[in-house]
DNA sequence: CCTACCGATCGGTAGG
DNA sequence: CCTACCGATCGGTAGG
């Protein structure tokens, strides 16, 4: 009765969640078509499902791979020695080295979040606003320790992770500036912004 | 032969409009449906063909209005007296004030905007580029004019427009804070962030 | 991995 | 403004 599930082979897997993500960026979840991603891959939609579950379990499985990143590296922070400024500046490179090096999943977690089932939507939105509060906390901290000006900063926080999240960093962008570049411009602008 | 179109009662299609761009905002166009937005408007989906040329026509329509409203602006910022910092502060104004008291509209114009069809779609892309390469060069200008610190101007842009566009601004955080309160924070924080 | 196919949903039209 | 309905497309399954 059940189907036997082929095992996955881990790189097949990748492949296709490499190419959902960029098919989802560039079309959007609910526009892109299973059939498309098949035929990406080079084969005929029905066979994808003995690699995949469903189409929204790709969605899914990218959007809290993602997820998972982020608060992993918020925790190694929030334990680290760094001062506020200091922990901000290493936030703030993460985002920007993520979204330079992994465009297509960081995006696609950022914009179509919203079309994961009702129970996992809520469930990464949790785990976003915890993210947003760890974030709004050590900015409190650096205000705190007159490191930042004095501030509301839940809008401090919204501004930084909004200018990091909105990043569209298409292959044009790469050959204007590189990562290094990016990251030294936008930390000053972000940092500054709020220094004392 | 052809329909003969009921004369668009204006208030009527505008109603249209706000519930459509509401709609579009919380689940997004595609995943949006002709017979919800029939729903909201207490009539069956058809008869919203009465007022309505095409659901794709509803996403033109936002996307248009918006884009004119901040290519207006830019234009009359262009051509006022002030100086590269203040030009830059009056734009990131209007964003925020459009964000605070349209943001259906607006949050739909700059998440939704692939979803028109390619020619609009390019259509809107070219406009948004021209905007923004006006942006970069008021950015320009105030480094020329030792307002700004030397930095690579398209990051600047990327960071300031990123930053504008990507507000979520839920009923929330209109409790937490006021329109007021909310530009004067960003303003600083975006401008004191490029400024010498 | 494929062919054949299904039930659901969608945008939109005909006709009144 | 409604009822009735259509062609297209979609995610996914059966069965091999």
């Amino acid at each position: 009765m059940a189907k036997i599930k082929a095992l996955t082979n881990g790189t097949k897997k990748d492949s296709i969640l490499k190419n959902a993500a960029s098919l989802f960026r560039k079309k959007g979840f609910r526009a892109a078509s299973v059939r498309e991603l098949a035929e990406m891959m080079g084969v005929e939609a029905p066979s994808l499902y003995n690699h995949i579950g469903s189409k929204s379990e790709l969605l899914q499985e990218i959007c809290f791979d993602v997820a998972k990143d982020f608060t992993a590296h918020m925790k190694t922070v929030l334990a680290s020695e760094k001062n506020a400024a200091e922990k901000t500046a290493a936030l703030i490179r993460f985002h920007i080295a993520k979204m330079y090096n992994d465009f297509d999943k960081v995006y696609v977690s950022d914009n179509e979040w919203k079309q994961l089932h009702k129970a996992e939507a809520d469930d990464y939105l949790a785990r976003r606003r915890e993210y947003e509060n760890a974030f709004a906390g050590i900015i409190s901290d650096g205000i705190r320790e007159k490191l930042f000006t004095k501030m509301h900063p839940r809008i401090a926080t919204l501004t930084i992770l909004s200018a990091l999240r909105g990043l569209e960093l298409r292959q044009q962008n790469k050959k204007e500036f590189s990562l290094k570049e990016l990251e030294e411009n936008m930390v000053r602008h972000l940092i500054n912004g709020i220094t004392i």
